[in-house]
DNA sequence: TATACGATCACCT
DNA sequence: GGTGATCGTATAC
């Protein structure tokens, strides 16, 4: 298995959110390993696309968007959930991939452990462990001190090589949760899953 | 300094 | 189907 490299990430935004799908996320805590194979992601694009928190220009919360490709951007929303993006194309160019759904592989019982806010409290179903942004995060333990993190390092947080979906499994449409975004932004299909998969967030 | 709100989720009816 | 939780950030005053 293969660590994604820089020159991965750093292509058209929409190229990459379609070949995450498959791919391998990886987290290593403590020496064990805990990863996930991406099935939903979404496309945030330049300064243009009024969904994308660069769309205002460059801010100290935004700024690793403007940077190198294969960075994290990881940011907290709704004061509770944080949500894992990688950075795409060339530096200067703000866009990224948000990692909505992954299918869990390694290290599921850590991830139960996560999830489990309380002891006392029945576990989170496997199906519900990692099947949308801020679920997954929870799970893999990332939270801002992961924020501009470069992935190429093979720690903490990477991808790896996994399987190629083909063209007829991979399904697109609109992204969520975006409803203040100008409607031709709310409409453009930059969301990408792979269909039928029961891990795609509801 | 004050205020409004979001790339969500869990729990309720 | 609806709603409250909870806080960093952006924007306004």
């Amino acid at each position: 298995m293969t660590i994604l490299k820089r020159d991965f990430f750093a292509r058209s935004t929409l190229t990459v959110a379609r070949e995450l799908l498959g791919q391998h996320l990886v987290r290593e805590i403590d020496g064990q390993r805990i990863s996930g194979k991406i099935v939903e992601t979404e496309a945030y694009i330049g300064l243009e696309d009024s969904a994308c928190h660069a769309s205002k220009g460059l801010t100290p919360r935004n700024e690793v968007m403007f940077g190198l490709a294969a960075y994290t951007y990881v940011y907290l929303i709704y004061g509770m959930y944080h949500m894992l993006n990688f950075i795409t194309e060339q530096e200067g160019f703000p866009a990224a991939v948000l990692i909505r759904a992954i299918e869990p592989l390694e290290g599921v019982e850590t991830m139960q452990s996560y999830r489990r806010r309380r002891a006392n409290r029945p576990a989170v179903k496997h199906i519900n462990l990692t099947n949308g942004p801020g679920k997954l995060t929870q799970a893999l333990g990332v939270n801002q001190r992961l924020n501009k993190w470069d992935t190429t390092t093979g720690q903490r947080l990477w991808l790896e090589t996994g399987e190629t979906i083909p063209d007829a499994t991979v399904v697109t449409g609109p992204r969520i949760g975006i409803d203040y975004a100008a409607s031709q932004d709310r409409i453009a299909p930059w969301r990408f899953w792979v269909k039928g998969n029961r891990f795609v967030s509801k």
